[in-house]
DNA sequence: GATGAATGAGTATTCATTCAT
DNA sequence: GATGAATGAATACTCATTCAT
């Protein structure tokens, strides 16, 4: 099968995936949505579940996060790396929020055990540590106060993926609207809102007066 | 049937359902669980999708918030109000974190659209829109600084959930734990260190110096 | 569901696999056959696997062989229990001859080994060294030559299953008939004949003269 | 495609045909197995009926059984062909015992009608029609009693196919031996002891005192 | 001639739900 | 009111086979 054709499937099972849950969708859906056979689906991929893997797999490798790079930059003072954190996240997690979603609801529920601990060994936490680690070294270099690295990678971790949580949710909480239709996530001015408030907030936080 | 049971087969499938999904939970494992009949479940509830409807309207019925009250509240001033926001927020959800994670699934799902608009719109948004308001009424009062409420409330929510998303990562993150039989939400110290980064980072953010 | 139903189901079960074998037989052709719904046979076994195991078990308590009792009988002399082993084989072997083959098809495959292990232990073992018992007392009361026991009861016993193989072979062999509703196994001339041939093959096989 | 190949999986079809059964055994499996294309085997066989039909005919014309010679060598006594016949047999069945399963087992079943009846006109009948001619002349020579010819030959093929019938029943009826990994069929003092038995029964039974 | 890719029809099994009692 | 039995529709998956290259 053409790559072309194996991403297009996977492109498309992360919309359903995100939008009805894992056991939620079929690959019949799937295979009527991405328009291929549905054996093909079982043929190319081995089953549901390593269709499931493959799609964390493909984005795990096609949107490497640049965090590390960003830890170990010398030409940055921790607070531009707070902010560069923030910027990154914003953009990336709304760009890509249905296989955030995906990766969510997999964290969230308790099936699949293997699968839920390689994401969180190999994504999430990756990730968060890094963001603890530009903290550490904040706080070490005397930019920062003394507070919780880890606590405060949750809080900016968690501000954004409560409002990519839900869409309705998020619509009436930042902009009043109850329109099915409006898509807060690609609306600039909520992105700058939310960079602002985080960047507002951990500055407070962080750094010394 | 008696009160106890529907509320018994309601506990249960709380459980299952936050640990499973909805569609990964079969109402035969329910029936098995709470150790009643198969049949009766749906004799009483009707259906799978409205036992779902009735573990909502249960727990909003029987865990109402006190938010409301707090907001009216005239002899607390708005920084103890936020303050007794967090204390309430930790111990309920730390406490009911499966019924919680439940609610965050059917957020993040695009399924059952008319039960998710009812969440956000009798649930989740009162609460949210509440902490809002004893923030608008702490700038106001000029007590506190010209922050953005709603994206505050986020904050403040947001941190809260992301511990509660994953026990995995939560003990990772807060404990340095890969110790599947370790459960952090039921650990004091993790909950004091919650309450103490929240109230540290609100009362900066919030506070007028 | 009635007992009836489900013997009604195993009977069915019996001629299928015995015709088509195992896994030439599909659940959807049993229901069909026996004509209950397809669910159900899965709902009542579990599984097509433990169909099959429960028709072993069925067949197993309803033609207990009296071989046990046989061996033990003191008012029968060893030459008088062979023939009366030869006369209960080939009446209840015609009879029960899909089960028969459906045993038969298990032993030649190598599948579902622990099945096979439990037919050999518990069903076809016991009977043939019940056999053996038999031949050893004639031995050691003088009355049989010093044969092998162990190959005399396979070759009691493999001369009746060579018969119950095909019935196309044995209506061949037996009438010189191609008539394919030609049942060679309702024919009580080629019965006789067998038991006859039998028990003389063995007379002068076992007993002194 | 080089006859080398053609063998090649036409040898691995037998033992997982024999194994695991015709329907048992997917085509991909054989595929594999044989270390070839899956397409191929279609591409060349025609079809997996086609690939057993081909089974069929290799080994027919591979191993040509020399009864019919032997009936009609005259410098051979009768009593003499069947020692002869006994030791040919033991050895040719022996060591093809996996292609000698899968004709008992398309024999057992009713599916592939014309099949069956071509591996019984043309390959099990005339062998022991061939045996039975040999008994019969043995009579009319007066060598041998008048005894049943066709079942006196079926007691012969029986005896053997009894004990290749099943692993694992062979190796406890004549060795006492639970041992999966124990091969009674390359056992030399099994083998020795079925010839003896064989010999001494269908000689008592045979040739007159 | 040989084969990777594709597919329609099939498999066993599980599901939520209904119904007769 | 309560429940064992039953069922139609769906599930994931596998199959032998075909076909374009």
């Amino acid at each position: 099968m053409s790559a072309d054709k194996k991403e297009h499937i996977i492109l498309t099972a992360i919309d359903l995936f995100a939008t009805k849950g894992f056991e939620g969708t079929s690959i019949r859906e799937i295979a009527a949505a991405a328009n291929v056979n549905l054996a093909m689906i079982n043929y190319y991929f081995g089953s549901k579940e390593k269709l499931f893997e493959s799609i964390i797999e493909y984005k795990a490798s096609h949107s490497r996060v640049a965090l590390e790079e960003l830890v170990q930059d010398t030409s940055l003072s921790p607070i531009q790396k707070i902010d560069a954190t923030i910027d990154g996240y914003i953009d990336r997690l709304f760009g890509h929020r249905n296989f955030h979603r995906l990766i969510q609801q997999e964290l969230i529920t308790h099936t699949r055990t293997t699968l839920q601990t390689h994401i969180v060994n190999n994504i999430i936490y990756p990730n968060s540590r890094a963001i603890s680690h530009i903290i550490e070294e904040g706080i070490q270099k005397g930019d920062f106060k003394e507070v919780d690295p880890r606590l405060t990678t949750i809080t900016l971790v968690g501000t954004i993926n409560q409002i990519l949580l839900s869409t309705r949710y998020c619509s009436k909480m930042l902009s009043n609207s109850d329109d099915p239709d409006y898509n807060p996530y690609e609306d600039e001015s909520v992105k700058n809102r939310v960079r602002n408030h985080l960047k507002l907030l951990l500055h407070e936080h962080l750094l010394k007066k």
